[in-house]
DNA sequence: GAATATTAAATTGCACACGATTTAATAGCG
DNA sequence: CGCTATTAAATCGTGTGCAATTTAATATTC
């Protein structure tokens, strides 16, 4: 009889019961629930959550923006080509250090804020989670990420 | 004075709230815990859980497969050629009905299941989670995962 | 202050995701 | 039987993610 802290091997390995599948499955589940959202908006969900960061301060550096969503310049770098090239935000290399790159909300992408608003709400009815419980899961989700990503010695 | 119900739509927007960030965030960490684990492997996260599915039960068709993990075609069929390149598993027509691709484990498909057995124990303890706290999240992620594919009317 | 190290973005190559379309095969129906 | 509808994979195009490398600029060190 395996211990309170022990499982059997099979049972760790069954599909269903593997907290990572559970994320990445549900993760591209909630995309799909806000693509019909966002297409109205013409932004990608990557592109929103960038977006997202800019709404709340303006102005970042590719690497400050890539913190926040931990992402990397490999991925970032096409995706502010692409909000560029849309009119949402303006790259701006810095003449103080010309390795800097900043990125700055247009007009056009200041008003998106607006149109945007509704999309929390909409996920929310749409996941039918009570707000207690969407608090609580997503304060667990992000604990167990911060767990993942600075591990320990 | 905002209701129980109701959170100022401020926040809601900040990225730090968002359950779907979290989320998204999160399985990407995760993806990057099981990567040294499966490099060793030779596989991607998402070539690792076609294996999983095909460890518990064999002979699958694609769409059965992509009924599991929630994949389409569009996805699978490349990532299926992949693994059939790598030699871990057989992709045949059905002769009875020659719309369907059976997925089948080669000898090395199968032994690579025991070389596998370590990564959830890995996995587990890169996530610093209880055992109890593991179930319970996983929980709660595939009941939200069950509430945004199948939506109320 | 020239050589070296570090830093910030960009680039490259590969592997997903997925909407949309296409191809091919079977099922259903009059 | 023949026509249409449906089904199962494959294909195509776009947009991520990310490791690894490159490019260019700034810091550091001797």
């Amino acid at each position: 009889m395996p211990s309170k802290q022990s499982i059997a091997p099979d049972a760790m390995m069954q599909l269903d019961n593997q907290l990572c599948f559970a994320l990445y499955s549900t993760s591209l589940a909630m995309t799909k629930v806000y693509k019909p959202l966002l297409d109205e908006l013409g932004l990608t969900y990557p592109q929103y959550i960038a977006m997202l960061v800019l709404w709340e301060r303006d102005g970042l550096m590719v690497s400050e923006l890539g913190e926040q969503l931990y992402l990397d310049s490999g991925t970032l770098t096409p995706l502010l080509k692409r909000l560029e090239a849309a009119s949402y935000i303006s790259r701006i290399r810095d003449v103080e250090d010309e390795r800097r790159v900043y990125i700055t909300l247009t007009s056009s992408g200041r008003k998106l804020k607006t149109r945007a608003t509704k999309i929390p709400d909409c996920i929310l009815s749409a996941s039918q989670c009570s707000l207690p419980e969407l608090v609580a899961l997503t304060n667990q989700v992000q604990s167990l990420r911060q767990r993942l990503v600075s591990p320990p010695l």
